[in-house]
DNA sequence: TGTAAAAATGTAACGGATTACATCGAAGTA
DNA sequence: TACTTCGATGTAATCCGTTACATTTTTACA
């Protein structure tokens, strides 16, 4: 591999004027950068971006740490941040964590090990020790998705309280009075949040909370299968169902449609980010619909503000949901259907 | 941030004598390591992998190639890799190409520029040229899911043509003769080998070929949807349907049963890959399973191998696959519906 | 033509870790 | 005691661009 020196010679001038003629070729007379590029070509001479990184101390690496890539919401988000990340000249370093705290430490360290300029944290845990701030007190990290409440650091978020009472209310004004519902694991904070907007749509519907309707899940189809599995052999009467993600609730109709029950007739199933494939799904299924590529494109760019130096204070984006209400949710039966087999 | 030789002064010793108590602490007597132990912890000293790279000339980092990593089957096949490569110290950069050559070629230039060792494509696209093989032949770039006809380079695939033969033949053995594909991109070789299995099977069988119950699709759900349209709209019977992968089977059922129909009575549906969502659709959805995990596994500790100079010759991986037979299959009917509407 | 200013180019230090080679001291041997 | 050997440590070159500063060349104008 050749290397800027032969450049230099081959072209007769010096290494700053083979630098100069890459980065500012208005420093250079037209001569001189033709006889350069000549040189370069024929040596089919590439810059070693490692030891620019080296010397520059800015890697326009990006450490990214999924919970679990094999999620579709995620994979929208990933897109998301790609395309933002390629816009601005950086590369993503993508670790699918499995939500493993050491691993995202881990991980979280090569921004020390000058591996990484920054992070782009997806799930609620700060992989960073509490002094790793810098002159502005600020992380180089974004929060996103499921967000961190972690002052130093930007975050994108949806108001999940919000979102989770508008879908309740939704059910409620369908007639619907014993609503059951999938959480996602306890650790996490949209679970909280969205458990508690489920409480506030509730509250003012004037329905009882009924903790015995709480089923808990871990985002994936199976635990969906599983907790609806769980509503079937218990004795309180249900006529919805709200779960915390998409996976879940087609996973909850899955089962329930082998118990030989009705969606929306005899259930309804609601869900939440609007994956594809809730829309191909039998019935299609009522959700909220999330930015997920506008997640990961606001989270890099917030990131790249902050490794500027741009981003003066902690910036918290909330973006917009949307309701999508398609026909796995319908008018609550006139008599709860008596769903133990 | 500390350096090297912060810590030698620390520590009373030469910058030599800490690198080496990382490096080779054997090299080094107790006394002066537990020196420099002090040291290093009293500066919190991390060394700076971007100089060890520079230096050793050696990334660490690999290329991943993705045509989409909003795609379920892509998801587990990184994961896969994410596990290998951790476990050999080296890192993904994953890049979402949306198979867009000129995105590959840019990226499998990071070869060049000493930003990444190696390349771990998953696509059937060479985004070297034919100049870029190193000291043995062989180009620093592992071939995963669909391959490429590249004898310089190892690949990891699936025997899709006896696949999707088996696939067939489960179908004809169900009495259908009358029997639809959803192909994916004709670019793509596995739309190829996959046509040439369902065309084998056939011809075992007795059946005849018929270019029109062959449809186009890009391997989404959308696009299953779409090419289950065309299917009722035209006049041919047709009382099965073999789809390149899951998602465009679970698109064109959603259309069959919007149109009416039932799966499997009136029309029996196929997929390829047996994802998650396959087990948990109405019906479940017989498949083509694809051991995902160990295809990134795979691809990845090959490129290693190539990149430790250890792969002698170009190696072909042949993973096995798994016919697994659900609802969404059943008996042709006495007589083929009729689709038409 | 001479001189100042501007443009073009060159020189060399620098970044942080690795490592070949040099050096030093202590233990081992005759 | 003198000499060899080996272990421990230090010195300094090296990897490859970038860039502050120095120097040379060109241009502009009196």
């Amino acid at each position: 591999m050749s290397n800027i020196r032969e450049v230099a010679d081959l072209a007769g001038v010096s290494v700053a004027t083979v630098s100069r003629t890459l980065q500012q070729p208005e420093l250079v007379s037209p001569k001189t950068r033709a006889k350069v590029t000549r040189a370069i070509e024929q040596l089919n001479y590439k810059p070693n971006l490692m030891a620019v990184k080296f010397r520059s101390g800015k890697t326009h690496n990006i450490v990214v740490l999924v919970p679990t890539v094999a999620n579709v919401f995620f994979a929208r988000v990933i897109r998301g941040m790609q395309e933002a990340a390629a816009a601005e000249g950086y590369s993503l370093l993508l670790v699918n964590t499995m939500g493993d705290n050491t691993t995202e430490k881990n991980y979280a360290r090569m921004i020390h090990t000058s591996q990484a300029d920054g992070v782009v944290q997806l799930r609620a845990f700060n992989p960073f020790n509490d002094n790793d701030v810098d002159e502005q007190g600020l992380l180089p990290m974004v929060n996103a998705c499921e967000i961190l409440d972690t002052p130093q650091c930007p975050t994108v978020s949806l108001d999940n309280r919000l979102a989770a009472a508008a879908m309740t209310e939704h059910l409620v004004a369908l007639g619907h009075q014993h609503i059951a519902m999938i959480k996602g694991p306890a650790s996490s904070p949209l679970t909280r949040e969205r458990m508690l907007g489920f409480k506030d749509a509730l509250q003012a519907a004037g329905l009882k909370y009924c903790e015995e309707l709480m089923f808990d899940g871990d985002f994936t189809l199976q635990s969906g299968f599983d907790a609806a599995d769980r509503i079937l052999s218990q004795s309180h009467p249900v006529t919805a169902l709200f779960c915390e993600n998409d996976e879940m609730a087609l996973g909850a109709i899955s089962r329930f449609k082998a118990a030989g029950l009705k969606v929306p007739e005899d259930i309804s199933v609601s869900g939440f980010d609007n994956i594809a494939f809730s829309n191909f799904s039998d019935p299609p299924l009522t959700t909220i619909a999330q930015p997920a590529e506008e997640f990961g494109e606001t989270a890099i760019n917030l990131l790249i503000d902050v490794l500027k130096g741009k981003a003066k204070r902690a910036v918290k984006v909330i973006l917009p949901y949307q309701l999508i209400i398609r026909n796995s949710t319908g008018p609550a039966p006139a008599q709860p259907v008596n769903l133990t087999q």
